[in-house]
DNA sequence: GATAAGATGTTA
DNA sequence: AACATCTTATCA
């Protein structure tokens, strides 16, 4: 299937995290190809309190300022990492978490944003990584089409800060969404 | 089932 | 000190 083009990262931040929702996320490690169909996304944006970017430009939030089409990896809990795709031009923050992947064999373990990054093996390495190009080793391709009624819409997980934004998105019964 | 605690390192 | 998490333990 075709790789998503750099248009598809430019649009509005919630559009492309329900968009990512049925596209694909593939690996390629030492040739050995890894891939998932994305099931969980949330949307961050500069103006939200719970943005890593909300206080603005730093050495870690850097990736978010990028034009979109790239990755930002971050370490979390000191065990974790997790990925977004950074969306929007080029010093607009914005981003979206992949929160939950449907593995495809031999794929597994990837219901929850710190548990698909390990098994994926992504780690900061692949922080600013563009994702529309396969010999980054990451790349996003569309797969599925999600109409609109399979999209769920909850508040997002793991936050103190906007947690009343209804900004997660996940694909309706999909059993790989990550647990509550 | 539910809830609590612990692992652990980076960030601001 | 808080953290965009997850696993294990300890209840009931």
């Amino acid at each position: 299937m075709a790789i998503l083009p750099k248009e598809f990262f430019l649009q509005d931040t919630i559009k492309t995290a329900k968009n990512l929702l049925g596209c694909k996320l593939i690996r390629n490690i030492n040739n050995e190809k890894f891939e998932g169909m994305i099931v969980e996304t949330e949307a961050y944006t500069q103006d939200d309190p719970a943005c890593h970017a909300f206080r603005g430009l730093t050495q870690r939030t850097a990736p978010m300022f990028k034009e979109g089409g790239v990755a930002y990896v971050y370490f979390i809990y000191g065990m974790y990492h997790c990925m977004n795709v950074v969306t929007g031009k080029e010093n607009t923050a914005s981003g979206v978490l992949i929160r939950a992947l449907e593995p495809i064999p031999p794929l597994k373990n990837t219901n929850g944003p710190g548990k698909l990054c390990k098994s994926l093996q992504i780690n900061k390495s692949l922080n600013e990584t563009n994702l529309r190009d396969k010999n980054s080793g990451l790349w996003l391709e569309k797969f599925r089409e999600i109409s609109p009624d399979e999209i769920i819409t909850t508040t997002r997980i793991g936050i103190k800060q906007a947690a009343e934004y209804p900004r997660r998105f996940y694909i309706k019964d999909n059993p790989h969404v990550s647990k509550k």
